[in-house]
DNA sequence: CCATCGAGTGATTGACCAGTCACTCACATC
DNA sequence: GATGTGAGTGACTGGTCAATCACTCGATGG
């Protein structure tokens, strides 16, 4: 008989080192123009190797997605808790800065805006939507707000979002001050 | 070889023709995964020639979207004109309108999706920036709003970038109906 | 000592794509 | 009707990448 359940498999073990560094690899180059053996690189694997792991370059981008918005939902949980009790705009503000700490090292932003561009490949709408439901209602439950607020909750992250793929806070100019104001953003690494 | 019985044109008839392309083809597939060759066919033109009448891919994809945030920058001065000497308020909601009339096809939205994913090259980076801050300060100037309305009018702008990106509207769900209340997003086409 | 099984890889394949170049053809002008 | 110029292309190159497969190696168990 073999061990079954006791322990993590070595190669669940890999698989989990894969996904990390497909986070890494795919926020910065994006789905398309990412290709497997930088991330198997950067997991210290052979490429050969990934896809015995992996389906297909797909469902490992799909694995990495859905681990980002794990790593989310956790962090916003993380925040609500911080201000358990207090009135719902507080909590909703304290999900925020739990936010931004979490995406300091841009990494898991990013991933995030390369997979709504690539989100014409239905895996990744379908994992998208699937975080995306998942932060919303988070977000309405640990705080009790309204739909107005949640909605624009969810909007101000976009809008954090493109503050920081374009290095806005960076850039001066009157525009980028007015975009980028009051925004918690994340200092570069 | 030239078809025969084709007419030839100007050079900058072919190239106005291109961008056209470019921005369709581009918006469907994003920067990477679309080749030359897909706007060529589109164009009705060989790849060859598309290189002849621009350097190379990066520069045919920042004509494209400098096109793009020139219709943009076009339909918010027709809404702000709608809205003359109305408050500012009044003002942005039209220019919003009118936004959302432009976007209804698609392209112009999408395009502007892939382009922040392929921020990354800077050539790209760059035409954002200088797109958006047109839009912002067109919106700043022709509605004479403060920069907390000019920034909420931005962010509400990525949402419906989301929105429309997942196809939220079509998509039941609780969640989906609180992102989605109140956006006038566009029909399919 | 042999058999088995899972981890891991090298080599390869087949497709695709950005960019180049030498070339042909249409047209205008003299 | 010869000629120069610019429009437009076919054919190719060098490179990349997803995916596959036959293989090795080491541990475990009988």
């Amino acid at each position: 008989m073999t061990k079954r359940g006791a322990t993590l498999s070595t190669s669940d073990a890999r698989r989990d080192a894969v996904v990390d560094a497909a986070i890494a690899e795919f926020a910065q180059g994006g789905y398309h123009s990412t290709p497997i053996s930088a991330v198997a690189a950067r997991a210290d694997i052979s490429p050969a190797y990934v896809f015995k792991l992996f389906p297909g370059k797909v469902s490992l981008f799909v694995a990495a997605l859905d681990r980002c918005y794990e790593l989310v939902a956790h962090a916003l949980s993380n925040g609500a808790a911080r201000a358990d009790g207090e009135d719902p705009g507080k909590i909703l503000y304290e999900m925020g800065g739990a936010y931004a700490e979490l995406i300091a090292d841009r990494d898991l932003l990013m991933l995030q805006v390369h997979a709504q561009s690539a989100a014409d490949t239905p895996e990744i709408a379908d994992a998208v939507r699937r975080g995306l439901a998942k932060v919303t209602e988070l977000a309405r439950e640990r705080s009790g707000a309204g739909g107005e607020q949640v909605q624009r909750f969810i909007a101000y992250g976009q809008l954090c979002h493109l503050i920081a793929t374009l290095d806005l806070d960076e850039h001066a100019g009157d525009w980028a001050a007015v975009l980028a104001a009051g925004i918690r953003h994340p200092g570069k690494n």
